[in-house]
Order: C-alpha cells, then sequence, then structure tokens
DNA sequence: CCACCGTGCTGAATCGTATCAGCGGAGGGG
DNA sequence: CCCCTCCGCTGATACGATTCAGCACGGTGG
C-alpha cells in the first residue's frame, strides 16, 4: 500500500470548495474575518469526514511556537500528591488545547529541550537558573516559576504552603502542646517547599504566643532522626511539624529507636498524606493537600499569563485537610 | 529593541561563504556528499560565531518527526526507582541527539500528544492499546512496549523482573523457609510487573522444589494486610515475597496488628529498596534494582530501533542485588 | 583530442500552516 | 448614475529545514 499522505488543510478546503485560507480562518475562529455559517459547516463537515488533524510541526514553524506547557519536576520521588497534582493539571491545561509533558530535571539540559519544544509555557517545580528563566521570557516563553525566588515572579504554590505550615500548627496547639520543634528535611532540594511550610509554622507560632519552633534537620537515617529527637525532648519540645510525611517517617523510626514513643513522648504531624503514612508506627497524623484545586489555580495562571481569558474559573477555596490518626 | 530574529542556517550559509544546502550537508554528516575539510571547518566556526541552534519545528516539519523520544508512565507515585530509570534514560539518550519527555498517561489522551510532538520513538510503562500502538508504528513511530502484552512486542523489562522474583526466593531458601507466599499489590495497574515477579518465584519455587506460592493480594490498608498474614499463617507459611516495598511495608504494619512480628512469625521480602524500607518495623529486607542497568538496555533498545547502530553498548551484566535487614 | 567520471558544491522544490493584501459584488447615499 | 463601504472570500508568501537534480572543473583512459 502507498505510503498514507498526511491530510492536509488543503484536502479539506477542496473537499469544502473553499480556499485554504477560509480553512484557517475557520478553524482559528480569526476574529474580524466574516465567513457565513453555511461554509462554516461545510469546512466542519469536510473536516470530519476526512478526519483532518492540523500539523503540530508547521504551527510551530509557522508561529514561532507550540501549544505544548512544560512542566520541569525536580529529580526527587514524585509521590501520590504530586502525581496527581500533574493529572489535574494534564486534564485543565488540555481542555483548552494546551498538551503538558513532563519533564525529570537533573541538570542543566532544559535550554535543549526548551529550544526542541518551542514550549507556549513553562511550569517549574524545579529550580531554573535566572538566566535561562529570562532567556525563555524573552523569547515569549510565558514562565511560571513555582519556587519562589522572591523576585517578584508569578507564585501560586507558596500561600497554599504556608495555610499547611499554620494548618500543623494548629492542631498541635489544640492538643495543648507549647514547645515545638520543625523537622527540616536534609536535602536541600526541597528548600523550596521548605521556606514557605516553616514560614507558616512561625506564624502560627507567633499568633498563639508561641515561642518560634526549634529547626532541626532530620535525615532519612534512623540513627540521625533518634538523635535529633532526644536532642528535642532535651530541649522540652514536645511536638514536631515535620516538613513532609517522609521525614515524620524516619522520625518515628528515630523515635522507637531512642526507645521513645510517638505521641506521649513526641507528637508528629507530617504533611502529604502519603499512602504509607497510615502504616507507620504508630499511624501519621498529616495534612492532606487538595492537588485538585492547587492544579486548578495553576491552570489558571498558566491560562492567564498566555492571555486566554475565556478560561477563568474561581478556584474552589478548601484545599487541604487534616488527617488525624495516632502521632499526633 | 528589536525582536530579535533567529538565527538560521541561510545566516550561517552567509557567513560562511557557502549555500545553505552545504550548511545542511555539514551539520547532518550526510554521507556520500564529499565537503573538503576547509569547508567543513569554516562552517563550524560560523555556526560557533552566530551561535546557531537549528530549528526542530522546521526538521519535524520536513522529516516528518521529531528528535523526541515520548515516555508514558502510568499515573502512579513514582519512586525513587522509577525516577532514577527515567534519569538514566534521558541522559542516555539525550547522548544521541534524543530529547526524553514524560508523560503520565492517566486516559486515553495519547492520540493528541503523539500527534503533536510527533515523536521519533515512545516507550510506554502504561498500558497503551493496541490499536494506538498499530497507528503509531504504522505512521513510523517505534514503540516499545514495556508492559508485556505477550504479542511478540520487544520487551526489556521483562527478563529483568523476573530475575528479581527468583533473587526473593533465593534468599527465603537460603533461610530455611519451606512454604512461602505471595504478596500481590490490589492495584491491577501492577498488573505487567506482577505477572513477570510472580513467575520468577514460581520459577524459583519450583527449581528448588518447593511447592507453587500461596498468592494473595494485600491492599494497602492495616487491616486487610492482617487478615492476609493470619491466613498465611493458618496455611503454614512462613515466608511471603511482597511485590514491591508498598506492599511490604503494608503487610509489615497488618503484622503488627495482628500481633505477629517479623520474620520470626512471618518473614517478609519487598523489592526496590525504597527510602522507606529501612524505616519499616522492623526494617525492610528488599531487591535493589540496579536502575542505571536497566535504563541503559531500554536506550539501547530504542537506539537500535532507530537505526543509529553507533550507539550499541553492552549492559552491564548485574542489575539487581539482595538488601538484608531484618524482616526476613 | 574526446568521452567519461568523481569531487565539491549550488539551485530550487517541498513539508503544512498562518496571515497580509486585495478582489468582486451587493447595497446605500448623494 | 456613480462612488463608497462592507461582506465574504482568495492568492501568494513566509516560517527554516532537508534533499533531489545538476553544474563546473580537473584528471584519466582510449
Amino acid at each position: 500500500m502507498a505510503k498514507a499522505r498526511r491530510v492536509t488543510s488543503i484536502d479539506v478546503a477542496k473537499e469544502a470548495g473553499v480556499s485554504q485560507t477560509t480553512v484557517s480562518y475557520v478553524l482559528n475562529n480569526v476574529p474580524h474575518q466574516k465567513i457565513s455559517e453555511e461554509t462554516r459547516q461545510r469546512i466542519f463537515a469536510a473536516v470530519e469526514k476526512l478526519g483532518y488533524t492540523p500539523s503540530a510541526a508547521a504551527r510551530t514553524l509557522r508561529l514561532g511556537r507550540s501549544d505544548i506547557v512544560l512542566l520541569l519536576m525536580p529529580d526527587l520521588p514524585l509521590g501520590s500528591t504530586a502525581i496527581e497534582l500533574i493529572e489535574y493539571l494534564t486534564a485543565g491545561l488540555e481542555r483548552h488545547g494546551l498538551s503538558v509533558v513532563t519533564r525529570i530535571e537533573s541538570g542543566r539540559t532544559v535550554a535543549t529541550l526548551w529550544k526542541d519544544l518551542a514550549p507556549a509555557a513553562v511550569v517549574s517545580f524545579a529550580p531554573v537558573a535566572k538566566q535561562h528563566r529570562a532567556d525563555m521570557r524573552a523569547a515569549g516563553t510565558y514562565v511560571v516559576n513555582v519556587w519562589g525566588d522572591s523576585d517578584g515572579e508569578p507564585n501560586v504554590m507558596t500561600r497554599g504552603q504556608v495555610r499547611v505550615g499554620r494548618m500543623q500548627i494548629e492542631h498541635l496547639v489544640a492538643q495543648g502542646h507549647v514547645r515545638v520543634g520543625y523537622a527540616a528535611p536534609a536535602d536541600a532540594r526541597m528548600r523550596a517547599f521548605l521556606d514557605p511550610r516553616l514560614e507558616g509554622v512561625r506564624q502560627g507560632c507567633a499568633d498563639h504566643g508561641l515561642a518560634s519552633p526549634s529547626v532541626r534537620e532530620v535525615a532519612l537515617d534512623t540513627e540521625a532522626a533518634a538523635a535529633a529527637a532526644r536532642a528535642w525532648r532535651e530541649e522540652g519540645v514536645t511536638a514536631v511539624c515535620a516538613f513532609n510525611d517522609e521525614v515524620a517517617i524516619a522520625l518515628l523510626a528515630g523515635l522507637r529507636a531512642a526507645g521513645l514513643a510517638a505521641p506521649a513522648d513526641l507528637a508528629v504531624i507530617g504533611v502529604d498524606d502519603t499512602p504509607m503514612a497510615r502504616f507507620a508506627e504508630p499511624p501519621l497524623t498529616t495534612i492532606n493537600q487538595h492537588m485538585e484545586a492547587v492544579a486548578a489555580e495553576l491552570a489558571d495562571t498558566v491560562l492567564t499569563g498566555l492571555e486566554r481569558p475565556d478560561a477563568r474559573r474561581p478556584a474552589p477555596p478548601e484545599s487541604a485537610t487534616l488527617v488525624i490518626r495516632r502521632s499526633a
């Protein structure tokens, strides 16, 4: 069989008995171009009949930018929370004709990929050099930097993360704790999320007249975690907000190793509600972030940035809930 | 400032004082086109001087296929094992001019994305409808289906997964166990990995003259896991191979809830060596897969499939090791 | 001396879309 | 009756690469 030729807009034009220009106008809803309703329908019918799909490559070549949104993720395990976020974001943007692809970022190969894809927007959960960001913006790519480099860039995540930190403290205060600690991850790549969450905890402490939390790094290592636990105990700390469930679980393991028990000796609260959280010993109290809401907000930011104003929808108000188990 | 125009191969041609055709020949190493060494150098110099980068869109339009490799992942948490695999694969293919992007697959929107990207190859860890695969192949995309649908498609992962299952059994046998169980995940999306691993366990049992393993589903729920543990005990099972660390950790939680202890009452061995494995109670014995080797094999498959024969390198022989902790 | 061939290079067509500039005809105002 | 405007549509070009066909030139064989 002959190598099937692609169906082009010219084929559609022939089928509908109009010019290729008209087909393009109709399919792109070009404003200020009056096309009769009858012609429109003929064209849509032809598209349907021939199974026409526009060539993304040709579009990209002509317009200088594709309909792709590049999502940059750090080279860290993506928990169910992150996966959920990606899925909702993908679905949300797909609805507006944008395709999301993800790149797990380990180094500085973004530039190459960016040139290859010519994406309409880049959403980055991974750190990107300021220079790169500037280059992309200069070339017309809309860049959403989820990492708040505090340089006044659009940043949708920060606010929610602060709130998560506050929620941790609210629960501990409600349980009567007065002297609290904060378990930070040893992995520096987490900084972008650490900062706002910790800030939320600090704010919460201030609001309730508590002293600022005693911050310690808790490495993913039982001995190190045990040492941290003992140190907190000596300071009189009775409860610890962990950066996330992973850190929290490590800390629980450390407690057991140190012959201590949660929540009696030290209460622990995590963030994420990982599938593993319920199997911890004791089962982990944690904060469950509603990724659908977060993703919606993120999608909104992108669409607005790309000036597709038809897209706005109010973000659901509640975006996190407390999951009480036994560790705090 | 004037909107910076793109540097094209025509600019390079002018700078080097040759035709654009020649530039293309040189940059693509077109065989059977003799270009003098001197001209080559002039062109490379011009490329360097002007900072020329070929337009991927134009290439794609002309060739009908891009230099992108689309990696399809299921919408499951990507543990550090998976992330590592992705990273190594990305790095390995990048070396040969291929850009890897990932799509977290939840539904059937692959087709759209595939058309948008016109990828050179698709590597799928997620199930893809047979029809889709056929379409892609018909259009010239090289498809690697890691899910072995047993329809004779290239499948690099299966063999290694079988080996992993065997390794689990080897350890248990060495510990003197005779009657073993297999803890399967409740999530059906894991089937593709479950089947070969379980097959490996079965083979191992046969080799050592043991009865076939007693297979039970272990949901990620403490009560369900406890029930499964009790059931195995009643059968006389003394050790269980878990599908992965996640299932293994759930099972350990179930054991504690049932008042049983690992490994005395029931030994448990996982797969993956998740970061959480060492914090389990008791710390989990597991199999650590060497993703670098797996990724290398996968990259090799893709490159061979795309007929870039320069790329072959022998895959490292060892690709998994046993990590002994305390649960088995 | 002519025919022929290989070397090193060039001209022009092509991929499929978006968009600028313009064209015929109908209708209205003077 | 003529001019002008607006509607609905079309022709032609550009985007930036690959590649087919072919050209000039110098050397070699007959």
